[in-house]
RNA sequence: GCCGAAGUGGCGGAAUAGGCAGACGCGCACGACUCAAAAUCGUGUUCCCUCGGGAAUGAGGGUUCGAUUCCCUCCUUCGGCACCA
């Protein structure tokens, strides 16, 4: 398992330096002695422009998989190119150190967490060390390290103190398995069930007083990207995950003695065909309202409904179900009374928890209307069509058209534009505004973010209460405040071990000093992962969460890579949270990541998600053993496009590793092939290496790292060609072989640095600049340019690069294949792209 | 249902200010070396063919001298959201 894979010894003299080809030697060698010199160590330097790259932490799950490589190491190849174009490059790495797994190894073998997470860790990190990536170690950050989590709670408490954290009761997500509330990020649709986005257990509802972040103070901003170059299908997630809608609320009164009924709309152009009002089963009003008749047949809708919640009702192909409460609403437009039902198809979630039906304009009350022989009046008229008729509609209306039956708004143009761009609608909320009826609203599906868990291993919730001061946040000088180490009992109670801990929720209140209770949640561990990249610029620092001279220099973070299941969670999360330190004047700018972007997923060779109890996971160790990790960095690169990511393919490494033994032999090989020949033209040569290095700097600009390698196995060749040609001594080849090391350097590190040293060159290449391209160099002296008659290539030319386009006609038509063609005959057109090809129309 | 991304040889993928489709690699075939195999090196490899050529970038249409690239319609796959009022 261990032995080099090709021993390209030739008899060997003994002066003669050791030229097999031995990576598990020299991989180990200059990973030594490249953490001696601490040559990836990033200060602050003020002479050079700074790169902080970053990418998504890992969860220290215990074992380094080969999605971990395809993740790190190619940003790692682009990190190394920036570095070496002359960016001071921070490119930090850390563990997402709380969570979930650790308390099932604690349950299961009666470890503390804290004990196997940070095993995990030690190991982990062994692994990533022979990745052979440019981290800094010494900027690493775990983020269950209590001199982490003191300040996880410390912002905590900076938001609570600014009013964006707060506890409220509400109708929360619970995941049965894992025991704990969720946000509504984390819970995720599958098929027709809602389940939790870690274990895929279907989730259930539970009303629970729970911490909440205000995220939805910043719906707004939070759909602004200005200045960020973000891919557009996170940006669409996101925005469409807070989904802002624009409309009105609209206050119908109620008969008899009841608060008026609230309704969102968006529509509220057509409020004249409001026949009747839904609400939603779990609507506050719905008992007041219900008549004694009917009581029994809502009480019975609502009992059901409640059960298919905690299975699933929001199934859209239903059958729309519901009852009559016997109460009526008075539109407040026209003043009549509609019935007021309840309906499972209006969420309390969304809205106001009750709308007004518009059957004639809107499919789902259309469908109830028709189901229940409710009332339907058009209002809306489209042009050149039969006027409508609520008798015979098959279905509603959603277009463009003028309002009827709107009284003082008949003859109105309604467009299909949303909000105030819909000339319907901005008259009418105009209207409702000055009646006092209705005014403007924006609403919003995005949710404050449910932090509490009802968990152990996480970062406690830093408050404490106290009856007569309520909650009240634990006191600076007492953070952190740390999870116990004993008498915590592993069993999977549903409730959190903190709660079940014989003294940890004693405390004293902060206020009175008289006796008070801890909170026992922890916080969701995305909370932990939001400011990160922040602890990164100064994980040691005791006295802040982060040095504000380093933020200064730093931050933002320049490119962020990672996976795109993180879109409407972490990536969202971090942004809402830059804001709020923003606004409560801990951070600066608007945004913490200004590039970002997604890898791909590798995939087991039979296209199927690699999983342990599959038994299909590439082992990146054995391979490292195998090929030596440059080989496996290289081909992670090459075999797929890597936003895309695809399926591993265990023969095609053989590929790479033969190119890295080939340039192994290439430049140590000292016997070559060919006569020196002193009259060896070198410009061709250097054409192909200055053309490459365009492409490749190009390239790693783009993250396109399958043509990186690509180009550099293609010039590989040509090297080979010119050795044949007698290149070796020329200053070309001397040239050649440098810059190809340069190129070299990011994608397949100890090998260029062995190969750099072994040229004779100053340690370290990865010091080096990267080379610049010579522009005239690149340029052909003669080009073939393709002669098309009607479309199709019959011939092709040779002319000088800068040939004019007379010259190129000139010389098409002189071909003696063309004239075979034409047959004596004029072509009807020329067509002559310049530097590119002639086409003739005959 | 709505929104988005993607469809190129046996496979992964190159090539888009519209200009020689298939770079590079895997696989396969043949050859060299070898007693033999592996490794290595070399040659070939989109398909069809009457060897002159013809067809081809998911399907069909359009714009153009010319389309993998731009426009329209449709199909398939993947991802997101899902009774959002």
């Amino acid at each position: 398992m261990n032995k080099p894979i090709v021993s390209v010894k030739k008899e060997e003299s003994p002066v003669e330096k050791d030229t097999s080809f031995n990576p598990q030697g020299f991989e180990a060698k200059w990973q030594k002695k490249w953490e001696a010199d601490k040559l990836y160590r990033s200060v602050i330097d003020h002479s050079k422009p700074k790169h902080y790259a970053l990418t998504m932490l890992p969860y220290p799950s215990g074992d380094l998989h080969i999605g971990h490589w395809f993740s790190m190491t190619p940003p790692d190849a682009r990190a190394r190119f920036k570095r070496m174009q002359g960016y001071n490059v921070m490119f930090p790495m850390g563990f997402d150190a709380f969570g979930l797994p650790a308390e099932g190894a604690a349950i299961k073998n009666n470890i503390h967490p804290r004990i196997w997470t940070f095993a995990n860790i030690e190991r982990m990190r062994k692994q990533m060390r022979s990745m052979g990536t440019m981290f800094d170690w010494e900027r690493e950050a775990a983020s269950a390290d209590p001199s982490y989590y003191k300040w996880t709670q410390w912002f905590f408490i900076q938001l609570f103190k600014n009013g964006l954290a707060y506890r409220k009761m509400a109708t929360v997500d619970w995941c049965p398995k894992d025991n704990t509330t969720l946000a509504r990020e984390q819970v995720k649709q599958k098929g027709d069930e809602q389940v939790c986005d870690r274990c895929g257990t279907p989730v259930i509802k539970k009303n629970l007083e729970q911490w909440f972040f205000k995220a939805t103070k910043y719906a707004d901003e939070l759909l602004r990207f200005d200045g960020i170059d973000w891919p557009q299908t996170v940006k669409t997630m996101q925005t469409n995950w807070i989904e802002r809608s624009e409309g009105a609320e609209v206050h119908f009164t109620v008969d008899g003695d009841h608060p008026q009924i609230t309704v969102f709309t968006t529509r509220p152009d057509t409020l004249w065909g409001a026949t009747f009002m839904v609400l939603s089963p779990e609507h506050p009003l719905v008992n007041a309202i219900t008549t004694p008749e009917q009581k029994n047949s809502v009480e019975e809708y609502k009992a059901q409904a409640a059960k298919q919640n905690e299975i699933q009702r929001s199934n859209v192909d239903k059958e729309k179900t519901g009852v009559f409460t016997g109460g009526y609403a008075i539109n407040p437009v026209n003043q009549k009374r509609i019935p007021i039902w309840i309906a499972d198809y209006v969420m309390m979630s969304y809205g106001t928890g009750a709308i007004m039906a518009v059957p004639a304009h809107d499919e789902r009350d259309f469908a109830f209307a028709r189901k229940f022989g409710l009332k339907i009046t058009p209002v809306i008229q489209p042009a050149n069509m039969e006027p409508l008729n609520g008798e015979t509609m098959t279905g509603a209306y959603g277009g463009a058209g003028l309002m009827i039956n709107s009284v003082l708004f008949n003859g109105t143009v309604v467009n299909t534009e949303k909000g105030r761009k819909n000339p319907g609608i901005s008259k009418v909320i105009d209207w409702l505004t000055e009646k006092n009826i209705g005014k403007e609203t924006v609403n919003y599906k995005y949710r404050d973010w449910l932090i509490s868990r009802q968990r152990f291993w996480g970062a406690p919730i830093p408050m404490i209460y106290c009856e007569e001061h309520k909650w009240n946040p634990v006191p600076d000088d007492q953070l952190p405040m740390v999870l116990p180490e004993d008498d915590v009992e592993w069993k999977p109670t549903g409730e959190s071990p903190l709660k079940l801990h014989p003294t940890w929720k004693d405390a004293a209140c902060p206020v009175c000093g008289g006796a008070a209770t801890r909170e026992t949640d922890t916080m969701d561990t995305f909370m932990c992962s939001s400011w990160y990249h922040l602890r990164y610029l100064s994980p040691q620092n005791n006295s802040a969460p982060f040095d504000e001279t380093e933020y200064n220099y730093w931050m933002p973070v320049d490119t962020y890579t990672g996976g795109i299941e993180h879109a409407t969670m972490h990536l969202l999360y971090t942004r809402f949270f830059h804001k709020a330190l923003r606004d409560i004047g801990i951070v600066k700018g608007n945004e913490p990541m200004m590039q970002l972007r997604n890898q791909g997923m590798v995939l087991a060779e039979d296209h199927s998600k690699m999983s342990k109890s599959k038994g299909n996971v590439v082992a990146p160790d054995v391979l490292v053993q195998k090929y030596g990790a440059d080989t496996v960095r290289a081909y992670i690169m090459f075999f797929a496009r890597w936003e895309l990511g695809g399926p591993w393919d265990s023969k095609g490494i053989e590929g790479t590793a033969r190119w890295i033994r080939r340039t192994w032999t290439l430049f140590t090989d000292s016997s070559p092939a060919g006569e020196p020949a002193s009259a060896y033209d070198g410009r061709d040569l250097r054409r192909h290496l200055h053309q490459t290095l365009k492409r490749i700097t190009n390239d790693f600009e783009n993250f396109q790292f399958n043509t990186v390698v690509s180009s550099l196995m293609e010039l590989m060749n040509e090297l080979y060609k010119a050795r044949e040609a007698g290149a070796v001594g020329s200053t070309a080849w001397k040239e050649a072989l440098e810059i190809y090391l340069h190129m070299l350097a990011p994608v397949a590190p100890y090998m260029a640095e062995e190969l750099w040293m072994r040229l004779g060159k100053p340690y370290s290449i990865h010091q080096q600049s990267w080379p610049q391209v010579d522009e005239a160099a690149t340029k052909e002296d003669t080009i073939e340019i393709p002669v098309q008659i009607n479309g199709k290539v019959r011939d092709k030319v040779v002319v000088a690069a800068d040939a004019s386009e007379d010259e190129i006609r000139a010389a098409a038509l002189a071909s003696e294949i063309i004239q075979k063609y034409l047959e004596g005959k004029e072509p009807k057109k020329v067509i002559v792209a310049k530097g590119r090809l002639v086409s003739l129309v005959v």
